[in-house]
DNA sequence: TTGAAAGCGCTAACAC
DNA sequence: GTGTTAGCGCTTTCAA
């Protein structure tokens, strides 16, 4: 008999309490209940209190889901990124999350890895749960199928870090034009004249006017010529190796070594941070034997010994202004698409050398 | 007449096509069209194909919401922790992420940033989507009421990295009284006497047999007060400042350093972080002027220099099994609540110095 | 202000 | 193997 009772009563939990629930125990109607819970409509001052009482003896607690149902607004928003171990992915995020919150939405998180594949299939799902909107760091220049059928569908869309080939896409980036030449520059300025540029991508033996699969980094080498441009850097010096992700970081700083390079721009604070690590097991010195600069005013990078300059990107700011323009979607503003682009900082520290030799080429004219 | 029919095929896309649509099209009933899209009940493999491309037709995409709300099912788990920019929990979330989606579930991330009304609200809302499950990094020792109602309404938790007060929670965490006796032990075999542990909580003028709210940091304390028990140092010199979010790190720093204290004990990286900073700052030296070690192996401690001694948590693997116990748990299995206690892992480096003075207490016996 | 009833898109018995 | 029907928990006309 009790344990039939207690059983009950654990049934009872189990079977959540429903908005009929509530409305039986306060002897109105489900749509009345419905109203007070949901605070919508209009509902007497009285009955309000009585249906908030049952609902609390109930231990009431909205379906979220069900509510989604009836009124086909979802409460929750999608991102889609690279690697969340990323501070700056990390960073981003929690610039999203915080303005995502402050609207009552919360976010759904993917990881990519930068795989297509992964890219499509966390869209998919996404589209799947109904999101209201997504933010997401695409994986190529070239759109996924997911990622068009996605606008196609109507669903607000902001590009975070990289944009895409159609400028229907409303894209929060950085300058990463400006900011690749500036970066470039401290090493031009101060003397070296054989320079690498060195990513993850899986490009290999890129040339200049190669297109860049992703749009961040390709601006980012266009800094980089741009910059030796000004300098009059021969061509034949500058080092683009974009092939980190299938040789491996390691792989393409021996390169850049064996090939003479005396100054290396680090195309994110993680393959820094590997630089940072090759040099110090191989006993080699920054910036005596090699200099380096990097992007992202990572932890690591003013700890370091030396402290190591650096392109710092607003990156909290650029995840909060993302989110700010899918709200802005997700609240019916229409408009064109908008690319909002935002300014770097350099950070000049202490891991660049002046180079005095080797001066012929750039004096030359 | 163009423009119209434009109009109406937007309106098809926005009107998201579902069974029946598929179903009319492929001229078969609601239940059948269900049954070949949902491959679940016994279907004609004729007609499954027919099914199949009707769905491709009307660009069918299944409706999570709806599914889950037939089911009662959700493919979703929610993780509460306190700062996704916290490269720990990154990791965590990481570990999390993958094996999570490697079961077909996705995750609602929420920062709590270590206020209990943060996760109070986060838990219910959480509870409100209809999660199937989460994980948490409880805010304190002490739980909060909506954990507790998350536990009685029957949903699966798994806490991690620390626990509460009630051991009706599975638990995952990293043996931080062992860590935190190895890390001291470092300092205290160096012969400093005169040793400080920091930690960001909100506890003022701790002494020994107080209760910390943080399960994680009271092991750690309590270690530390192990190692320091073994080397026969007095009480009057240990310095335990638990105050660093109101005081801020840099205060506690301070007091050590005036208080005498040769060797800190850093209660997590980015305190740690905060020493480096502070030292650096002062031009101080490490380990000369003070001795450090810190928990987690973070970028930093290996790229700084010195190099930073520390202890490290495999927190990939226990975010990992934290996702394989809720999984587990939301595939039926009972059991009482289970606590996996995970080893850490000492890595000496560099920033521990030998003290020769003061020896005196230490070796009276 | 309140109630009755329809419906959101799907699954799940239960017949046929 | 396939169709019919009845929900899941909520919102939302439409009347009263």
């Amino acid at each position: 008999m009790l344990e039939e009772d207690a059983e009950r009563g654990d049934d009872a939990r189990l079977r959540e309490a429903t908005v009929a629930d509530v409305a039986r125990l306060a002897g109105v109607s489900k749509a009345t209940a419905a109203r007070a819970l949901g605070r919508y409509g209009s509902v007497n001052e009285e009955t309000r209190l009585r249906v908030m009482q049952a609902a609390e003896a109930v231990g009431y607690l909205p379906n979220a889901l069900a509510k989604m149902m009836s009124t086909g607004r979802s409460q929750t928003i999608g991102v889609v990124l690279s690697d969340i171990e990323n501070p700056f992915f990390a960073r981003a995020t929690r610039g999203i999350a915080d303005v995502a919150r402050s609207r009552g939405l919360d976010v759904i998180l993917c990881n990519t890895d930068e795989d297509a594949q992964n890219e499509t299939s966390a869209i998919d799902m996404l589209l799947e749960k109904r999101v209201a909107g997504m933010i997401v760091a695409p994986v190529s220049r070239e759109p996924t199928t997911a990622l068009i059928r996605a606008r196609e569908q109507g669903r607000p869309i902001v590009l975070f870090d990289r944009g895409v080939d159609d400028a229907q896409f409303d894209t929060v980036i950085a300058d990463n034009l400006t900011g690749g030449r500036e970066l470039t520059s401290v090493l031009v300025r101060a003397g070296h004249r054989r320079i690498a540029f060195i990513s993850t991508l899986d490009q290999y033996g890129y040339e200049r006017g190669d297109i860049v699969a992703s749009t961040s980094v390709a601006d980012r080498v266009q800094g980089f010529h741009e910059a030796l441009d000004e300098g009059h850097v021969d061509g034949g010096d500058r080092l683009v190796l974009l092939d980190g992700r299938r040789r491996g970081i390691e792989a393409l700083i021996q390169s850049a070594l064996s090939e003479g390079a005396t100054g290396l721009v680090a195309s994110d604070s993680l393959i820094g941070q590997q630089v940072m690590h090759f040099v110090r097991e191989r006993g080699l010195l920054i910036p005596g034997d090699i200099s380096l600069v990097t992007f992202d005013n990572a932890d690591w990078t003013s700890l370091a010994t030396p402290p190591v300059t650096v392109m710092a990107q607003p990156i909290n700011e650029m995840g909060a202004e993302a989110a700010r323009i899918l709200i802005d979607r997700l609240e019916g503003n229409e408009g064109p698409p908008q690319a909002v682009v935002m300014k770097q900082r350099l950070i000049e520290r202490a891991s660049v050398s002046r180079v005095r030799e080797g001066i012929g080429r750039g004096l030359e004219r």
